[in-house]
RNA sequence: GUCUCCGUAGCUCAGCAGGAUAGAGCACCAGAUUCCUAAUCUGGGGGCCGUGGGUUCGAAUCCCGCCGGGGACACCA
């Protein structure tokens, strides 16, 4: 529904109007016409440069321009008046009752308020996280999850049809080497039992040694040739589950390195394992719904060779050597003739390999054969949230979808930045589990110990992900993030939400019915018919012009990917909402519940009401619970 | 060296796909608060939007060059 967006219905009156003022321009000149709210109050309520943007093309001077446009629109219905204004902008000032009738409108249309149909239900991937299964999630996963989820929220709110896809990256060296960790702690905890322990002290020789150089990690790289990258206590467990499910026989029958076979056996089991735990640290973060993609699976499928097939038949892949990268050439390099795609066709800096010497493709050709499977899906657009270390890697992906598609499919990338989490003032880094960072469950974990229970430390850090552009860096300050006070936005919101509760609860009588989470959207809906005249404090029309700005919020934000402008507009909006009860403090006529006047009190409910619909439906958008009540 | 993101008030950050006098919170200053909806409220000071050009009726916003900072830069993912 876009006509509940007042913006959009003026803004198309105003094309309209302009189009008969001047019939012999082409429709498409219209295109930069826009309709905002003016940033000084004082200029009304919209205004539109429309005037400026033809006037040229009309070859008229757009305060001239503007004067005959302001004419018609003052003639509008919702129009109170309209001037033209500065170099050609048209001030409008709408009729209080128009802008009145917006509440019935939020009031009726509850949650589903604000949902946009600009993107024509257009079918949009949305990958995000994609950790690789070698470990727990770290702050940084966090806060590419939360932005995630929350922009493929804001995307299906928008009016796209949404597909949130999470990419395993299961196959390649990582996970080998993380098949040689696990494999470590398995005989570890064999060792740990009896049987292991008279097995060490007692087996054939070679192997006796070999097992018990498990019991140290320096040893055990010694004797298998190789460094371990996976040191962390997290896989103890999962050395400990292997055992329990094979007992000895994954341990080779002469020493030696475990069979690829029982390397592979022990790959797919630990990574099995690490996507568990990872599904879990993504639920308990409240991500829930992804479409899992595995990585290895496209390549049994043989995705990449139809991807190279793809490419190849387009003619763009060649053998070919590379220039050392200026200014900054790797110790052992050397000219390699490889096989490479014509990224610098489509805006990348260099061409960029597909294979590497043993014949297997590169991560990058891999990535390639995912973005053939999301095509061959049917996705008109994708979008991925990556690390901003990824930042390198983006034109590259960009050019091998454009090449794919024929430039027919968008790929927009949006870059998190790191997160510092802070407490009393000092950078956390160390983590019990993992040794280096701060993993998701940490950071949950130190925000719950603060709040009365687990959800409330969800919403506490997705709100608190969400309260900077995702580009800019973050410090999460601990402390700060539970503070009940002013500062902190996310009680700043909730306390707000918490107010309208509390009045509506406060109301039982009249509205006859007790306001909660559940039967809030029936008590909203059942205020759609109050009469509202009595609303004209500047307080309260202006919580109502915040409001009918939602819609037109919630397009701008999904067009740009920018979830954190709902964070930002909630807190605008709930700074209306406290001014307005903060007069009350002051004028008692000024109070939502007056027990002398119904009639106003009903009003003033509906804009309660109204204020909590958007307010859950923005808290829906970031993926956090309203709280109907705060203690 | 190349690419990329960033540079806005003392601090932390917004700035709505170029728009009219650049905003918020904190901090600072001055008031209010026996009653009322105080996990406070009202008001105030404070910025050549890193810098130099360009495009435009109009630039914090777009383009180019500098300065300063983060990140990434052949078979790793």
């Amino acid at each position: 529904m876009t006509d509940h967006d007042i913006f959009a219905a003026l803004r198309r009156r105003t094309v309209a109007a302009l189009a008969e003022l001047l019939p012999d321009l082409p429709a498409d000149a219209f295109a930069r016409v826009q309709m905002e709210p003016p940033r000084d109050p004082s200029h009304g309520d919209m205004a539109t440069n429309a005037a400026l943007v033809v006037g040229k093309l009309a070859r008229q001077a757009p305060p001239k321009l503007a004067a005959a446009l302001a004419e018609r629109l003052a003639a509008l219905p919702e129009v109170e008046s309209a001037a033209p204004a500065g170099p050609g902008f048209v001030n409008l000032r709408l009729r209080e009752s128009f802008l009145l009738a917006q509440l019935p409108v939020i009031l009726a249309e509850g949650e589903r308020y604000g949902d946009g149909t600009a993107s024509a239900g257009r079918r949009i991937n949305v990958e995000y996280v994609s950790a690789n299964p070698t470990g727990p999630m770290h702050v940084g996963h966090c806060r590419g999850a939360v932005v995630g989820d929350a922009l493929a929220n804001l995307l299906a709110k928008a009016g796209w049809a949404v597909t949130k896809e999470y990419y395993i990256n299961d196959a390649g060296a990582q996970v080998q080497a993380l098949a040689m960790a696990a494999y470590w702690r398995y005989l570890q905890a064999l060792l740990d039992t009896r049987e292991g322990q008279d097995f060490a002290a007692s087996g054939p020789a070679p192997l006796r040694d070999f097992a018990a150089s498990a019991r140290d990690r320096e040893a055990f790289e010694r004797t298998h040739g190789i460094a371990l990258q996976y040191g962390g206590d997290y896989l103890v467990p999962v050395g400990q589950a292997l055992h329990a499910r094979f007992g000895f026989g994954l341990v080779p029958e002469s020493g030696g390195e475990p069979a690829p076979a029982t390397l592979t056996a022990i790959r797919d089991f630990t990574v099995e394992r690490m996507m568990e735990s990872i599904r879990e640290d993504l639920a308990a973060l409240g991500v829930t719904g992804q479409h899992f993609v595995s990585e290895a699976q496209l390549v049994r499928e043989g995705k990449l060779e139809q991807a190279e097939k793809v490419l190849s038949y387009k003619g763009l892949i060649y053998r070919g050597v590379l220039e050392p990268p200026k200014g900054k050439t790797p110790e052992d390099w050397e000219p390699r003739e490889q096989t490479l795609f014509r990224a610098t066709q489509f805006g990348d800096e260099v061409d960029r390999p597909l294979r590497k010497s043993d014949g297997s493709g590169t991560y990058f050709a891999n990535d390639i054969a995912n973005h053939l499977h999301k095509l061959e899906r049917g996705f008109a657009e994708l979008v991925h949230v990556w690390g901003a270390d990824h930042g390198g890697y983006v034109k590259r992906m960009q050019a091998a979808v454009a090449a794919l598609s024929s430039g027919t499919v968008p790929l927009d990338v949006v870059l998190t930045q790191i997160v510092r989490v802070m407490k009393d003032g000092e950078p956390v880094r160390m983590s019990k589990r993992a040794g280096t960072f701060v993993t998701l469950r940490d950071l949950l974990e130190m925000v719950a110990e603060k709040v009365a229970n687990p959800g409330e430390a969800r919403d506490a850090v997705r709100f608190t992900m969400l309260t900077r552009k995702s580009d800019a860096q973050m410090e999460f300050d601990l402390d700060k993030v539970v503070e009940q006070s002013r500062e902190n936005p996310v009680f700043y919101v909730q306390y707000a939400y918490a107010r309208c509760m509390s009045v509506l609860r406060g109301a039982e009588a009249l509205l006859g019915a007790k306001a909660t989470n559940d039967t809030f959207p029936a008590v909203a809906a059942g205020l759609a018919a109050s009469p509202l005249e009595s609303l004209a404090d500047p307080a309260e029309l202006a919580l109502i012009r915040r409001l009918t700005t939602w819609p037109r919020t919630v397009e701008a934000a999904a067009i740009a990917r920018e979830p954190h402008r709902i964070a930002f507009f909630l807190h605008d909006l709930a700074g209306d909402f406290h001014v307005l009860w903060n007069k009350g403090r002051d004028d008692a006529t000024l109070r939502f519940i007056r027990a002398d006047e119904p009639e106003a009190t009903r009003a003033r409910l509906a804009l309660v009401a109204a204020t909590g619909t958007v307010i859950r439906s923005g808290l829906a958008v970031m993926g956090v619970t309203p709280v109907e009540e705060m203690r």
